[in-house]
DNA sequence: GGCATATAGTTGACTTTGTCAACTATATTT
DNA sequence: AAATATAGTTGACAAAGTCAACTATATGCC
C-alpha cells in the first residue's frame, strides 16, 4: 500500500472512531457500558453462549468478563445454564428482562443511525451503505491470512 | 435511511471499530495510552496548539488533559509558552524529542497499516481507500446540519 | 487407572483511565 | 467596577481494565 494510502486510511480511522466514539458515548448514558452492551448484543444473537464463546467474540479479560456476567446475573439479566456434558461450562441466556432491557438499547442505536444520516438522499444512503459493505469484504480478504 | 441499510451500518461499525481497537491495543503497548498518542499526533499536527485547541480536536475533559500535559511536560515531550496577549493561555509545541518519540509513534501505525493490506493489490488498496474516502464524505455532508 | 497438562470460570489485588466539581487567575461584558 | 465567562489546575473519586492465583473439571498419554 502506498504511503498517501496509509495516510489516508488512517486519516479515515480517526475520523470514524471519532464519530462512533461520540455515538456510543450518547448511547451508554444507558445504565450500560459500551462492553456490556456489546455482550447484551452478542447474547441475544447467539443463544446458549459460554463465557469464552463471548471471549472468542469480543476481545475481554475472562476476569472482567466474569464480573460483568455475575452483575448481569444478579440483576437478572441474564440466567446461568449448567451445562451437563462438561460441568466447568455454563450456559448464558438472555432473560425476559435481558432482552427488554436489549431490545431499548438496540432500539435508540437503530434511532442514532437513522438521525445521523437524516440528511442524506435516498440513493445517498445506498452509495453509503455499499461501500460499508464493499470496504469490509475487501478488508477481511486482507486480513485472511494474517 | 431503510432498517436493512441501519443494520449494515451497525454491523460495519461493530466489525471496524473491532480492528481498529486490535491495531490501537498492540500500538499501545508503547508507553503511551491511545489518546495520549492521539494528543501527541495533534500536537505535532498543528502548531502551538492550546489546551482548549485540543479539547475543540479530541473531545477530552480538561482536567485530564491538564494532567496529561503535565506528565508530558515532565517527560520532557513538550514546552508550555505563556501567551503574551492572554496570560491564561499556554501555547503548547512538541520539543525535540516529543517529535522523536511522535515519530517513533507515527511510524509504528504506517507500519500496521502496511501489514495489515500487505494481502490486498494495488487495484484492491485503490478501491478500498478510495471507498473510505466516499464513506468520509458522504457522512460529513450528513452531519453538516446536526 | 493415574499422572500431566489444558481449559472454564472465579476471585483478589491492583493500575489505568476518565469524571466531576471546586478553585485560581485572567479576560470580557455591561 | 461589578458580574460573567474562559483557560487551566487540582483533589477526590468512580469506572474500566489487567494480571495472576486459584478451584474445578476435562483431556491426552503412558
Amino acid at each position: 500500500m502506498k504511503p498517501e494510502q496509509i495516510q489516508e486510511f488512517r486519516s479515515f480511522n480517526r475520523f470514524y472512531t471519532d464519530i462512533v466514539g461520540l455515538l456510543d458515548k450518547h448511547i451508554l448514558n444507558s445504565k450500560y457500558s459500551l462492553i456490556e452492551a456489546r455482550i447484551l448484543f452478542e447474547l441475544n444473537n447467539g443463544k446458549g453462549l459460554t463465557a469464552s464463546d463471548i471471549i472468542g467474540l469480543v476481545d475481554i479479560d475472562k476476569g472482567y468478563l466474569s464480573r460483568i456476567l455475575k452483575k448481569f446475573e444478579k440483576a437478572r439479566l441474564i440466567k446461568k445454564v449448567d451445562s451437563l456434558k462438561d460441568k466447568r461450562v455454563v450456559a448464558l441466556q438472555l432473560s425476559e428482562l435481558g432482552k427488554k432491557e436489549f431490545e431499548k438499547l438496540d432500539k435508540a442505536s437503530d434511532k442514532q443511525a437513522e438521525d445521523l444520516f437524516k440528511n442524506l438522499s435516498e440513493s445517498e444512503c445506498n452509495r453509503l451503505i455499499t461501500k460499508m459493505a464493499e470496504i469490509r469484504l475487501l478488508m477481511k480478504k486482507g486480513i485472511k491470512y494474517e
